[in-house]
DNA sequence: AGTAATAAAGACCTAATTATCCTTTATTAG
DNA sequence: CTAATAAAGGATAATTAGGTCTTTATTACT
């Protein structure tokens, strides 16, 4: 569905969020841990999340990621696209070059109606408002099993 | 959502039922032309699918590739089992270790609702079902844009 | 000024997926 | 029996996704 890349992002940000009201920045290292993600890598996702202006930075002792909480939701279409590009949430799913109306894929009825349904799921769910329900104990973004 | 082999062997499995009565066997080299699949790929994807039962086979001159008819239709989801397994369609959206209604991801009450709705298609929607609206005109296996 | 902490950036590595090629085996027509 | 045909199978190449490492830039604290 997604690429793990953008899973962690997604679980990266909403974890953030979940600590935005500190006014302290959260390091690499935590929101690896927390997040249960390879390191290095998070590292390069973050970066890509710090270009697209999604997260904010700051180096230096005491720096780490931030996001800003005066700035509008972050929308997890929002993240999708910075980090898996549109063809994954519209592409035709039998992998024709593009999804047409006028020229179907044989499952293009009934796929496109579950895809605009995710589409519509990403475009209201936001990482402030998952990170609120993460606050409140009704979610988790890893599973420790050991 | 689905592998690329995935996708070419739904379309080709769908191509080959839409001239299942037909009592010629197919070849590949036919297959791959009107799905607009790689040759020498899309052979080793049918081999797959004909170690697994889903297509049978005839080697030798006017051999080829052929669906029984009298078999029951084949489900969409026997073939992403076939090809991509299980994981693609029971996974947790954020990549956690697994789906779990008890340690649920931040998304899974909605995304679970989705996911759930690909799995009804898949469960529901037959191969020989789309071959039929194939031959109707309502759909393609390719687009030619050239 | 010097040092430690931290993210940014880029080079690099590894594994999986996608794709091609070539040889072998089975089948059939003649 | 032979030649032609077509799938099966194995080896390998190319591409993409996933992941690591090293160096550089920036900042805070002494
Ligand atoms: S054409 Fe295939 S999903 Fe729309
Ligand atoms: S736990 Fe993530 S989708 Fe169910």
């Amino acid at each position: 569905m997604f690429s793990k890349a953008c899973k962690y992002a997604i679980r990266a940000l909403i974890y953030l969020a979940s600590r935005s009201e500190e006014p302290e920045k959260t390091g690499l290292r935590e929101i690896a841990a927390e997040i249960d993600s390879p390191e290095a890598f998070t590292a390069k996702i973050m970066q890509i999340l710090s270009k697209q202006n999604l997260v904010n930075s700051a180096k230096g002792p005491h720096g780490g990621f931030f996001i800003d909480t005066h700035a509008p939701e972050i929308k997890l279409i929002d993240v999708v696209k910075a980090i898996d590009g549109t063809q994954s949430i519209y592409g035709c799913g039998l992998g024709l070059k593009s999804c047409s109306e006028t020229e179907p894929c044989p499952i293009h009825h009934e796929f496109s109606a579950i895809r605009n349904g995710l589409a519509n799921l990403l475009k209201e769910q936001t990482i402030q408002q998952l990170a609120r329900e993460l606050k409140a104990g009704k979610s988790v973004l890893k599973h420790h099993l050991n």
